[in-house]
DNA sequence: CACCCTAA
DNA sequence: TTAGGGTGG
């Protein structure tokens, strides 16, 4: 379930436009994920191509990015490295969850009951090693840089904004924060519109900025103090943290006692837990090497062969978007060349 | 999710 | 111009 720092921290609202020209580090695993479950049609199925292949994940990225770059914002992407062995037990979890879903979704469709369809359908996607291909595959298309994290991308991505090689990481999680990342972004999407679980209603979600310094600010702790409330909490590497205490509770505890070991009704517990661990993973991350970022330019036949002729989409579509997007990018070019040229 | 068309 | 609903693949 993550990590739900939500009840403790209060966000900024960010418009599209304060972006511009600036680098944001995209956690690519949680966006591809995202665009896997929500892009679907009205009986939750995927949408996919005349082989049968599964594509939501490439709608998304290519209408997405191609908006976001239209904007100037500059984008890169962070995929996920090895897994930590302590993140095993909540994979397996997802995993287990997945299996429920898949075999509700499965009656739903035979039993026409389309709005459970829907609704477990969601639940079933898998993101596959191909679909991480193909996501590169179309990132370098579009002239986008990816890079491969050692471990976590989140980590990796909060690593980028310390080097200031990133305005911000982007992610629907707050593990970012917990990593250090200087600013985290969430909702980074264009149309605001965004389905409320379980209810077939839509709402407006705006895009969302948490400044690291603030959030310390705000809740009167250290970096590492936030971290072990993250832990009481439950984190990728903890899943459920611990019984009885959420955020609320979480917090309360830290700031009367300091630290974990500290706490007096977990102290029988504390030792069946690898909290030390668990506190370096987010202190003292593997990161990537990176010293700097190279952004590259769109490749309109490449994408339209990709998306077109490989993955089915309509060409009028595709082009249209790309007329769009290079044109805006034409636009950009002229005005610098007027004051510069 | 994002696009596109239609209605008001 | 904006809101709502269907469609994309």
């Amino acid at each position: 379930m993550g990590l739900d720092l939500k009840p403790l921290v209060t966000p900024a609202s960010l418009k599209l436009p304060e972006l511009t020209g600036k680098v944001v580090a995209i956690d690519a695993y949680n966006t591809i994920y995202q665009f896997l479950s929500i892009i679907r049609g009205p009986t939750g199925e995927p949408l996919a191509n005349s082989k049968g292949e599964i594509t939501s994940h490439l709608s998304g990225l290519f209408y997405r990015n191609a908006n976001l770059l239209g904007d100037n914002i500059k984008l890169v992407y962070v995929f996920d490295g090895k897994a930590n062995e302590l993140k095993m037990a909540e994979i397996q979890r997802r995993s287990q969850l997945k299996k429920e879903a898949t075999e509700k979704y499965q009656l739903a469709v035979e039993e026409g009951r389309i709005e459970d369809a829907r609704k477990y359908g969601i639940r079933t996607a898998v993101l596959t090693d191909k679909m991480v291909e193909e996501s590169k595959k179309l990132l370098s298309y579009l002239g986008i840089p990816y890079i491969q994290a050692p471990s976590d991308g989140e980590a990796a991505a909060a690593y980028l904004t310390r080097r200031e090689l990133a305005f911000a990481a982007a992610s629907q999680d707050y593990d970012s924060i917990l990593f250090g990342a200087k600013k985290l972004v969430r909702n980074l999407a264009i149309s605001g519109k965004r389905k409320v679980p379980n209810r077939n209603v839509y709402i407006d979600v705006e895009p969302e900025i948490f400044e690291h310094d603030k959030v310390l600010q705000e809740i009167g702790l250290t970096h590492e103090q936030l971290i072990d409330v993250g832990i009481l909490i439950g984190t990728d590497f903890n899943p459920g943290g611990f019984p009885g205490i959420g955020p609320k509770t979480a917090l309360k505890l830290i700031k009367e006692n300091g630290k974990l070991e500290n706490v007096e009704k977990i102290k029988h517990l504390l030792p069946k837990m690898p909290y030390q661990e668990i506190r370096d993973i987010f202190l003292k991350p593997e990161v990537p090497k990176v010293d700097r970022i190279d952004f590259g330019e769109v490749n309109r036949e490449k994408v339209l062969d990709f998306l077109c002729v490989d993955k089915s989409f309509s060409a009028d579509r595709v082009s249209s978007t790309l007329d769009k997007l290079q044109k805006s990018i034409a636009n950009r070019s002229q005005s610098l060349e007027q004051w510069f040229g």
